[in-house]
This record gives structure tokens, sequence and C-alpha cells, in this order.
DNA sequence: TTTACAAATCGAAATGATTACGATAGAATA
DNA sequence: TATTCTATCGTAATCATTTCGATTTGTAAA
């Protein structure tokens, strides 16, 4: 994902390019995982002061709505990534010191089609939690 | 998971028993699935007239912390059921008509063992959704 | 049964994340 | 440049949850 494929994407559904989209995207095109509201507002006040929350917020709404972000939450607090542009079906393991996400080649689904023969799955969630190799060697 | 168990852990635990902590366990071992504070609050006010959230949100942490309730997050609030009494480590279909649970016999972090070689894998979050065969015959 | 005291509850205010709003600034188009 | 929406600002409101001083209650010992 590149920040002008991003605000193509704005453009194409009727929304306007300013600085702080632009910024807001490489932010997260830059972290290699999970950010929050919180932490982008801190990046952002260093190249905008006084900027303010309504903009963070309508802006994470907004980007997710169009699927350039994908979100969780945690501990009552919501976290953003840049979404996964490739279309394919796959899950992730999550760095809890670092936010990174390695995203996996596997589905484990395939597991359980002998035990659930007589079920129905529409959908399953599924993600891995630890540490990275660089932050376990720290 | 009886009630007179959950009070048993209780007061193990130092904790007195009230008729509003035995009649929240009621709720949830009676409950199918996930729910909220909210839901909670409203069955309970039906008993108890002006009861303080503090109560509610007091006990819910209680008893997520002798694991008498696990939770999860949904929509910017947290979602409470009655812990599984079997000590095993499990997975869960959950039929999103009926609200059936139904513990899964394998676990699949093993399928990843080869594929995060050099991660710290510390927990992981597994769950099915779909329909039981009695809802999907109907 | 009564007493004593820590724990539980109440009522209300505080907190933290997020959303909403009227006024102003700015991007896009002709 | 003039026009027209959209975006942003500054601030207030909202929602779930937590906290707090005062009061009540469970429970164990007298």
């Amino acid at each position: 994902m590149q920040v002008d494929e991003g605000i193509a994407i704005l453009k194409e559904n009727g929304h306007k390019y300013t600085d702080k989209r632009a910024d807001i995207l490489t932010y997260f095109i830059h972290a290699k995982g999970y950010r929050s509201a919180k932490a982008l507002l801190a990046y952002m006040e260093t190249s905008y002061t006084g900027i303010s929350l309504d903009t963070i917020y309508r802006n994470l709404r907004l980007f997710e709505q169009l699927e350039l972000l994908e979100s969780r939450e945690k501990n009552g607090e919501k976290l953003f990534k840049i979404a996964c542009k490739s279309g394919t079906h796959h899950h992730h393991f999550i760095c809890e010191s670092c936010g990174l996400t390695k995203p996996l080649q596997k589905c484990p689904l395939p597991v359980y089609t002998e035990e659930l023969a007589d079920y129905h799955v529409n959908t399953h969630a599924f993600e891995l939690y630890g540490l990275c190799p660089t932050c376990h060697n720290r």
C-alpha cells in the first residue's frame, strides 16, 4: 500500500486531499502493526500543533470504512493498522510489544472439518499473540 | 457450573455471600452466551430497584478475576459469559442463532509451530461461528 | 443473640475513549 | 477569483467504566 493509492481511493469516494490525511496514511504505512488513536495523535501533533481530536477520530473512521485501515479492540480502546492488500484470506501473529503483525500462511479451519461435520461454519476469528524475534531477544 | 460452586469459590477467596452475587451468577449460568454489563443491569433492576452501577461492574471484575466469568470486547463494550469449568484448554464453536457453544477438542496451535519457529507465542484467540445442526435444519 | 468490623452497596462524581457540533478554513472546479 | 462543498478547529456531549465517601450488611466471635 502506497500513500498515493490511499489518496486515490479517498478521491474516488468523493473525499478531498489534505496533508493531514496523507500523513495519517504515511504513519500507518510505516507502522508495521496496530496503533492507537492516542499514538496517532502524538505523532500528528509533532507536525500540526493543536490538531483536533475530531480530525483524528473522523479520519480513522473514514479510513476504516474505505478499508484502508483495519481495527481490533484491546483494553477498552480501538487499535488500527494498515489494511492487508492481499485479497486472500489469512490470519495474523501480533507482537504484544511493538505491535508488528505477521501474516500467517496457513488457516486452521481444515483442522475442524471432521469435528464439525454436522455444523455449518460461517466465519471464524483467529489471532496469535506474543513477541516477535526482535522484541523477544531484547 | 452451579451457583453454589461459584459462591464457594467466592468464600474461599475471602469474599462474602450476597443475594445480588448469587443472582448475577444465576443470570450468566442461564444465559447461553456473552452478555453486556448493560444487559445484566437490566436483569438485576427487575429484582433490585436502584442497584448501583458500582455493584454491577465491581462484581463483573471480581468474577472475571476469580475465573467464574470470561470476557471479550465488541463495539467498545466488554461482553461476559460463564467460564468453562473444564480446566483443560479448548476453543468453541458458537451458534449464531441459538447461542449454543460447543467446546472443540482440537487446538489449532500446532499448525503454526513451523511457521512461527522464531516467534514467542504467548496466547491466542480462536472462535468458530455458524449454525448448529438443529438451527441449520430449521 | 448481640456486638464488632471488614466487606459490599449506594448515589454520584470522575475518568478515558470516542463522537458530535457550530463556526471557520481550505480544496476543487469552473 | 468566485463558488461550493468538504475538512478542520475548539469544545461540549456521550458512552462505558471506574472511583469515592457514606451507609448498609454479612459473618464470625463474644
